[in-house]
DNA sequence: CGAACACTTGACAGCCCTCAACGTGAGTGG
DNA sequence: CCACTCACGTTGAGGGCTGTCAAGTGTTCG
């Protein structure tokens, strides 16, 4: 229950624009040549948070074309890697193309609290919004590659594009609740089985095996995520891999008997 | 931590329409003679959760007015009325302007869960824009009047008024950070400071007493929302009062060394 | 006055944290 | 190739915080 923000010097702050004549710095530069690889237009980033948004209101080409100048592709970023600290202004948000961001706080004890994982479609930053700074780190777990918007220029876009609109209202919607879902008195048993049925429901729905999936953070995180103490979460992995209903090894996790953990996890994730 | 929301039929669902020709539903139908008592066009509802926002975005006249001319006013409502259950459509947002209002939640094992109370100047309903119906239960706990804002209907004002949109974005923003706040691991002590700490700062920011103020809620719901026994709340109190940190009778309530509370809210709270 | 309810108080137990030691795998340098 | 280091993970023993159960008190209201 004591893990301290990596001592990683991070190559996040501020940085020179590039060519585009952007000045936003809170994230690290854009990668030029990640910025010049989008032939399609109308599809140049079909895993990204937003292009769901697009297809479901009819987007139209102009409004697209909007879209595809906001954002600034960033990466690919090394494990450990800040995107943003604690206090630092806030400028933008970002969607994580690939692998994991760790959001999380440290209190005055020098605890530290994982307030999420963030998986490839997942939008970071959106608890920044309200204060010019912030309000938690973000570190990547392993390699990441980022899709940023300058904040102040989507909210702009999103009063002219009501779908950008409605999709951002929707994004921060989802939060609320996502926050509140962990926040419950559940058992240890019932937290471990939430988070691997999360886990599993969102790698599924992005194209990955529901069943046999790797842990990206290591056991820490996990317990600091989910208010165990790092020897409880051994311990009930232990009690779940001799009862059959999962197996791992190491940072490999099988999920065997998904009926017996969905019935765990059902109060916590509501049905 | 066992409660279950109150067996009261109370009268939230749909209504007719009125004379205004809006149809939405899902508040108990706008009260008629308090829908006519703003006499004064620009200063309408001082206490409303928008009212600043108009102020900071120097809101002309006619956003001004399409606010007034959206805004529903509702009540009063007597305690124990809902205002909308889990699973009603969603439609509505709505601004707390006198009394407290409780959100929460039913887990399958019969336990409530609560969210949060919502004091008048707070807005309620956020976590219902994504999904098409409301993902939790909102009742009355004393007399408690609302102004009504139908959701797609300020949706569009906001694309028109950026100071909307900003407001609506920011308001939404604060509220996962809120969720996040409880969610720690903290002590019963920590958890029933932070959160008298936390009401004697909202009440004082609207011009009540920091020092001395009535829990409108009962101990069952101060402990569902603590994530604590009844009996726990009853002890912490005890103790506190024991310590003189704090005098308790009832549900009155004087903070007497504000310093020692704040230091033991200041981790929940983050400084 | 009696019933219902909110709240309090006490005894006890259980879950999980703490502390400590050990095991394991990856990377490193000899 | 092997010893070493170090981080991560596991396992065991013990204890504290808080939930559970039970009973009692005080207040409100019919």
């Amino acid at each position: 229950m004591h893990r301290c923000g990596s001592p990683v010097p991070s190559s996040l702050r501020p940085a020179p624009s590039h060519g585009g004549g952007v000045s936003e710095t809170t994230f690290p530069r854009p990668n030029p040549r990640t910025l010049a690889d989008d032939g399609d237009t109308l599809r140049f980033c079909s895993t990204c948070a937003f292009s769901q948004a697009c297809l479901d209101e009819g987007m139209d080409k102009r409004a697209l074309m909007d879209l595809h100048v906001l954002v600034q592709h960033v990466g690919p970023l090394q494990p450990g890697t800040h995107l943003f600290r604690e206090g630092d202004p806030f400028e933008a948000i970002a969607a994580v193309r690939a692998g994991t961001v760790k959001t999380y706080v440290v209190d005055p004890d020098g605890r530290e609290h994982v307030l999420g994982f963030h998986l490839p479609g997942e939008v970071i930053g959106l608890n920044g919004i309200d204060g010019d700074t912030y309000p938690c780190n973000a570190i990547a777990i392993d390699t990441v590659m980022l899709c940023r918007f300058s904040f102040p220029k989507i909210a702009v876009l999103a009063t002219r594009v009501p779908g950008i609109q409605k999709h951002l209202f929707r994004l921060l919607s989802r939060d609320i609740g996502r926050a509140a879902l962990l926040a419950g008195d559940w058992s240890a048993d019932q937290r471990l089985a939430a988070f691997l049925v999360g886990l599993s429901r969102r790698l599924a729905a992005r194209g990955f095996s529901a069943t046999r999936f790797a842990l990206t953070m290591p056991r820490t995180d996990i317990a600091n995520y989910l208010r165990l103490a790092p020897e409880t979460v051994s311990r009930v992995l232990r009690r779940l891999q001799q009862e059959g209903v999962l197996a791992v090894d190491r940072r490999e996790v099988e999920l065997q008997d998904r009926a017996r953990l969905e019935a765990l996890a059902a109060p916590v994730l509501r049905g």
